[in-house]
DNA sequence: TATATGTATTGCTGCATCGTTATCTAGTTG
DNA sequence: CAACTAGATAACGATGCAGCAATACATATA
């Protein structure tokens, strides 16, 4: 059985508050579809350029995007996919989940 | 491509909120070698016993545990094991960030 | 019923972070 | 160099949540 050491939790559960928030999901499924840069993420999201910029920055500390400039703009791209997986798995859950209430649901109307 | 809807994005960052506390991270990484009652977890943990009772219950909620009583004690286990997957998937990426990054430095500091 | 034990909840303080506005910086172009 | 554009950063108010102490609740036992 595997275990894992204080430190590593830490930074485990760093990662994980960097996925954490909607708004830095959205941004990657933004980014999935190709390479953006921030006015186009802003532009598509409807969102505050100060805002996504920052949270741009978040990502890119996290190493979860990469960024490159093309005259004044900036360009993110997503580096690790893996990101995508860890949603689907989640995702899956979720759906179990809420399948599992809708049974209960059903259950308790069922007349 | 799949791509993920607003809301769905939402659920899943509140997900990925639940796995974001190192604490959190510890008590299923206790409950991970078998189920526990809440004392047991605080005194592994040395933690506050008010404190790790609201975790389990931020967990349990979550469904990434459940509960059962026998007398007075609350006795919490693993639902999803899941959850275990996700870290290793985190840590491998970790992991292969600072394996990167040492060897950035050494390139930097080689003479 | 009174007491003890194990757990949950409440109330509080302090800290982190989101979103916004305003400002700053770095390239580009006239 | 001045004006413009894209993006980053600073400052701020608002919200959320961790941790702790105190208290409430539930079950067991005398």
């Amino acid at each position: 059985m595997k275990t894992f050491s204080e430190d590593v939790l830490t930074q485990v559960a760093a990662y994980f508050q960097v996925l954490a928030e909607p708004m830095r999901l959205k941004i990657l499924n933004v980014l999935r579809s190709g390479d953006r840069t921030v006015g186009q993420v802003v532009e598509i999201l409807e969102g505050n350029q100060a805002n996504v910029s920052k949270h741009l920055r978040i990502l890119l500390d996290a190493g979860i995007v990469s960024r490159r400039t093309e005259g004044t703009s900036a360009i993110y791209a997503i580096t690790d996919p893996v990101i995508f997986d860890l949603c689907d798995i989640v995702c899956d859950r979720l759906a179990a989940r809420i399948e599992a209430q809708n049974m209960i649901r059903e259950s308790l109307t069922r007349r």
